[in-house]
DNA sequence: TCGCTTTTTTACCATTTGGTAAACTTACGA
DNA sequence: TCGTAAGTTTACCAAATGGTAAAAAAGCGA
């Protein structure tokens, strides 16, 4: 009897299916990233898919359901560069490749990060569940991995979470700041300079000793 | 004949006038800053300010005015931290002032840095024009000063403007994430935490000299 | 090819929303 | 206190928008 895809338990899809909902997602991420939630509107969805709006609810419950979906699935592509920080590894080396990996991040995936931004901006209405459950277990995990790493004296003593701030902050401002970036630097390549500064800025922060000045 | 004040050319303004587009303007800032410039609704905003809908428009010529007076009017208070820096002065101490400043700023006045942070986000369309004429100009003015200070040899060599998309980018971190910093510090005092941090982070950054590891 | 299911389209609908017209009320100077 | 201008409200509108019903078309296994 049911003859709607948009709950889709459990069944297997069909190959129609699984092409359009990604089509659909591509779509959404595409106007989600550039309006915000309230600002994309199902027409615009549908016509940059290449689908009607009424087919696009066929696909999805809704405009909320689309966006859930968006945001959820992205969440761990996102996160991937933290679960890949190795607690065995040396410590300097692992936080300058998450801080690298996340600015690569940056460039090679705007919109991503646009979407993450607009909904964290808005108070993150649609993600506070998903935020506790993934995000916050995982930055606890890793913080006590840093923490450890201090303690060792392999790292200047650092707040973790205070650490993942400014390294997300610094990083993702190139993505989510690209339209005041791009009126302050103009056609410059602003991530080779980029990835200069905050290799500077990261190491010198956490690398252990002092600071001497040079006659 | 003229019996709207919403085009408001050089006439001198009642005490009336005054109070109300004050209000307005207040609640806007409210209701824009949490919900973006789509996500806002004239109605949302006449609530806030106490007043009915087409009063409103009695004093502004729609809800696009409201806005674009809202975010230019800001931006000078949003840029004093910036002009206060004082080319004569000692560079470590001017430049760990503004980090400082402009962290309390995230803390006192969240709702005018998730405005901006929301408008550039969406590429800015309503402030590309304002950013060229009054952010731009500003920003290489004091690039050269930093640039100056890094020649002297008062300040370790740093790009000037991928520092100040560092201190912007940390800073207003804690008032556009709010949401994310507060699901991952719980109740912790996290202002006092940020400024030890980002005191760290700048002064190591900023410091002349190399780093020397102690045994 | 037939018959059934999946997919897509056409034609709507109710609500929300930015905005207006005009009547009504209040403030205030002469 | 009276008259005019400033300010406010009531009653609307047209367009946009999220969503639905149901018919039509396309796939596809037997």
């Amino acid at each position: 009897m049911p003859q709607s895809p948009a709950a889709q338990a459990g069944r297997k899809s069909s190959r129609i299916q699984v092409r359009n909902r990604k089509r659909i997602l591509e779509a959404a991420l595409e106007v989600f990233s550039t309006h915000g939630y309230r600002g994309a509107t199902l027409d615009q969805i549908a016509a940059e898919a290449g689908l009607s709006k009424p087919n696009i609810l066929y696909y999805f419950e809704g405009k909320e359901e689309i966006h859930v979906t968006l945001l959820n699935q992205l969440l761990d592509a996102w996160l991937a560069p933290l679960r890949a920080i190795d607690p065995q590894g040396e410590p300097l080396d692992e936080l300058m490749g998450y801080v690298h990996r996340k600015l690569d991040m940056s460039r090679d995936l705007p919109r991503e990060s646009r979407l993450f931004a607009n909904e964290i901006l808005q108070g993150a209405p649609r993600m506070v569940p998903h935020l506790d459950s993934v995000l916050k277990p995982l930055v606890d995990q890793t913080a006590a991995v840093i923490e450890g790493w201090c303690v060792q004296g392999k790292l200047a003593p650092v707040d973790p979470r205070h650490l993942l701030f400014s390294i997300w902050a610094t990083t993702q401002h190139y993505a989510d700041f690209e339209a005041q970036v791009g009126v302050l630097m103009g056609e410059v390549d602003v991530h080779t300079g980029a990835a200069a500064h905050l290799e500077a800025l990261f190491r010198r922060l956490l690398t252990p000793g002092s600071i001497v000045e040079n006659s």
